[in-house]
DNA sequence: TCAAGTGTATTATTATGTATAGTACACTTG
DNA sequence: CAAGTGTACTATACATAATAATACACTTGA
């Protein structure tokens, strides 16, 4: 289990492990089922306060990538769990055209953003079902 | 000039100002050498602080888009300006990475989201370096 | 010349989100 | 029953975002 986390990032921890997360499941790296570290374990291992890691499995919860279970622990869901928001979408096609716009300006190719987009689906492999 | 912040949004006022100012360079609404609204101007129509509109301008100014002129106002460059800042192009990798997992999650298939940069680049047109 | 309109700088204040710290509770397992 | 689970709660510290109110330097045009 290597989770990987930047205190000097913008982005808040909390939401860097929830990346992680469903990154490793997206990748095939954390299967369903699988146990995920406990709370105190890895907020222990990343020196940082256990109530960020319980925020960061919560959302992962309400989400449906993760289940936990009082007393037992957290594991990956034993199935894959698309949610259709319509508002997720918009988000998601906003920051889609935010992202090709600065991308842009960055002076990367839409070729070269073609190429990116293969790499991380190609990463993924077939796992469309799979977690 | 029609500018679109929402103040609910969790992206700050200033960054999405940022934006559209960006995506309607990209989208050739706005043209080389075209005068911007004044920082007060704009700070009174979307009725919000000056301070907020002058933090967008300057850093619209930092990356080159726009060119501010002492006593007289605030232009679009003259010229596209592309920034190759390997920091940025990996953090825009990253950002892109997730959006795609996010997108896995939220049911859409690599074909839809090819769909949805082939519209946005249609937007943008063929303006590669006109502004 | 000078008033009005530019961007800019400064200081103070408020609100919000993030993260930490410490404690306590309910549950499960061996 | 002890140890390990997730959870809840309160308090605190810190950084960022946004506002408010002034003031300054510059340009334009009447």
């Amino acid at each position: 289990m290597y989770f990987n986390i930047d205190p000097r990032k913008n982005t808040p921890l909390y939401e860097q492990i929830i990346h992680q997360v469903k990154e490793m499941c997206a990748k095939g790296i954390l299967l369903p089922n699988e146990k995920l570290p406990s709370v105190r374990e890895l907020s222990s291992q990343m020196v940082i306060n256990p109530n960020t890691v319980s925020k960061a499995y919560q959302e992962l919860e309400r989400q449906g990538v993760i289940v936990t279970i009082r007393g037992r622990g957290t594991f990956i869901s034993e199935e894959f769990h698309q949610t259709y928001d319509p508002r997720l979408v918009e988000k998601l096609k906003q920051s889609l055209k935010q992202m090709i716009i600065d991308s842009h300006y960055a002076g990367i190719s839409k070729e070269e953003l073609t190429e990116w987009i293969e790499k991380v689906y190609e990463e993924m492999g077939g796992n469309s079902d799979e977690n």
